[in-house]
DNA sequence: CCATGTGAACCTATTCACAGCT
DNA sequence: AGCTGTGAATAGGTTCACATGG
């Protein structure tokens, strides 16, 4: 495998590169928490923070600072030693390896009450993302306006996608409308799926996709809850 | 409840008894899949099928069959050799194993848009989750009912949490505004928080948390959907 | 024969501990 | 001194393959 590590010789070989392009296949935990640093970081530029070490950055977010070391050590050289990292450096960075230091533009489908949430809800412009059109099958939602956003019908998504250039989706329809909604957005050209629906949608595996299920959020609370107090029944 | 932990001796080692109490640690990753299990049971009872192979729920869930068998077997024998699992005898002891066999009571604060949509999902008394209260700290809410949920003053809930025996919380405030309400509901005795607001809170340990980030999910797909072309620049 | 349940092998991820730079 | 970056050690999770039993 790739071990171009050495080469520092490349000078400004970009502290930061986030280099291998493909090179080591990076596991989905490790990009979860990149994510969670961003989040953190970019509150921390907002309160004109300097720097950070990745002992505190890993005491806010509750893991280990080499964690954090070695999460970052995937993608480059992003730290300073014996200072820690730049707040507004590594943000970029981080925002540089996930993708979303240049906006990507989003589609909805199912503009019901999650999906009114989503559509106003700004941490997805906050982190570069755009919804720029909403689809529904409900004809009487079509033409309307929801937080700025047109409501289309399910059949110009294919048109949509093409002149927007939409490669991500988001799927906020009932259960039993989700595969078909899937398979229209892959069809229609979308590369990723974020589904909210409480099913798994199959479709081609050149379909990226993201399933979140609140239910089952909530599940996994409820197990964590009710196993302790099983664990410890009177302390 | 309560009851015969270890009665059956020797012999059998209790089909399906979510035995251990709390013997075994069981990961996280483990009881997710779980969850994914009985989403997919629930559907296979809905349509009247009487079992199912691991290799089949595998296959639908996108998972190895012996990955299913490890998952059970954490706690218990559910299956019956030659044959399989019965749906709906299999979905019955994951809700057992969950602690969703019987109704938690559940306090949502934060009436915007997103707890709006909480409140209406149906997904949640599905699984038998109840919201019965939810909080807003904005005083022209209170007093209001949103999906047939009264909405209290914040000043109430550790009322409400005792009167209503409520476990768990679901926080769908501002940002700003997550870290102190979750330290309200801590305070009050909530044992539990899903915290929907874009931030890590910090709790004392005995208080279990859930974190879901949207915007975070969206970049965990747009990584995964841009590497992919990255990686394939033409095939 | 079919499909579960399970130890053992394998592979992945996290933590440790220290070398090396500032 | 302080803190990163990283090989080595450890822990954890997944897959294999087969014995077990309906």
């Amino acid at each position: 495998m790739a071990k171009r590590q050495r080469s520092q010789r490349a000078g400004r070989k970009t502290r930061g590169s986030q280099a291998e392009g493909a090179g080591t296949p990076v596991s989905k935990a490790v990009v979860s928490r990149l994510s969670l640093y961003l989040r953190e970081l970019q509150r921390l530029v907002r309160e004109r923070r300097e720097t950070i070490s990745s002992v505190e950055l890993g005491r806010r977010l509750g893991c280990t600072a080499a964690q954090v070391r070695k999460d970052l050590a995937n993608f480059g050289q992003f730290g300073r030693r014996g200072v820690g990292y730049r707040c507004d450096e590594l943000a970029h960075a981080i925002r540089r390896i996930l993708g979303t230091d240049e906006p990507l533009s989003v589609a909805l489908v199912g503009v019901g009450n999650l999906g009114r949430a989503l559509l106003g809800y700004r941490g997805f412009s906050r982190q570069g993302f755009r919804f720029v059109a909403a689809f529904d099958a409900d004809a009487d939602k079509v033409g309307l306006r929801v937080e700025d956003i047109a409501v289309h019908a399910l059949s110009d998504l294919p048109k949509m996608v093409r002149h927007h250039k939409i490669r991500l989706g988001v799927i906020a329809v009932p259960a039993a409308a989700a595969q078909e909604v899937a398979e229209a957005m892959s069809a229609a050209g979308i590369e990723g799926i974020l589904n909210f629906a409480p099913v798994t949608i199959s479709l081609p595996p050149d379909v990226r996709q993201v399933g979140v299920d609140v239910a089952i959020e909530l599940e996994q609370l409820a197990f964590s809850v009710l196993r302790r107090s099983a664990t410890e029944p009177h302390d």
